[in-house]
DNA sequence: GCGGAAACTTGATTCATTCCAGAAGACTGG
DNA sequence: CCAGTCTTCTGGAATGAATCAAGTTTCCGC
């Protein structure tokens, strides 16, 4: 697993560090997590690494494909390490939570946009808003 | 026009005030504009607004309907007054540009989740990513 | 092992956004 | 038309995610 990540490294041309190897390990284990949380994590496996190692990892990782980030309006930058399966989320707006959304066509038919106004589309991004079942429980109960 | 403005507040019992009439004189006039130009715009017309009384007009309209807040991953957030048309939007990735799309299908089959996971959705957002003509002409022009 | 380059540490800085207290302005009932 | 009341606006300070900069350490090909 550990050379899992090493083999993802090599595979983009970037080095194989301790903080890399931590901050991927955290987002295997813990998906839609934000900044904060992904020191937090590294730190518990690596206390020594810096704030600025983690913003720096997490921008390489991201440039070369390994993570996606994701920000929804509102909200911090997250990461997660599901790449490459064109999958979607559904954030709560009550409490920020998110949730993965399997794409549901597959080939996304509708994701092509009716007047392109000439700009070449290489991504189309989606993002459901709503209540997760936690809120929408709390707001019933009252 | 300007009355047409005060109806719209009224609708949504919030009080006529002279930033809020600018703030939707200014988004009638600059689709997809940032806080920051936002205050400008309003500015030109009433030199006395303090940036506050923007943030303040702009999630008060927010909150009421009559705006709509973007905020694309990586880019401050925009407001625009278009509302209620279910329209989305293409971000450059190159220069931050944003420009309107209509809903390719209008009633959205392809914006119901698969599984949705408990949530109950009220929303699907999209966002296409790609590079503007302006962008795309710089590149290759090189 | 060794040299060069990429990556990391520490610390300061930026900038959009929010918080706060007091003053001004807008609507309601008389 | 006028006073009272509550929302809204002004001005200034504070917050916090994210970035920048300089110097040191670590990694990788040879």
């Amino acid at each position: 697993m550990t050379s899992d990540f090493e083999t993802q490294l090599r595979a983009v041309s970037l080095r194989v560090t301790r903080p890399r190897l931590a901050v991927l390990a955290a987002l295997r284990d813990h998906p839609h997590v934000d900044t904060d949380t992904v020191i937090a994590l590294v730190r518990a496996d690596q206390p020594t690494v810096s704030h600025q190692a983690v913003y720096d990892v997490l921008r390489a990782l991201t440039d070369a494909g390994l993570v996606r980030r994701i920000q929804p309006a509102g909200a911090v930058a997250c990461y997660e390490s599901r790449v490459g399966d064109n999958h979607h989320h559904i954030v709560c707006r009550s409490c920020g939570a998110i949730a993965d959304v399997e794409c549901a066509v597959g080939h996304a038919p509708c994701l092509t946009a009716s007047d392109d106004h000439g700009y070449v589309v290489d991504e189309a991004e989606v993002v459901y808003w709503g209540t997760c079942p936690d809120c929408a429980t709390d707001r019933t109960a009252h």
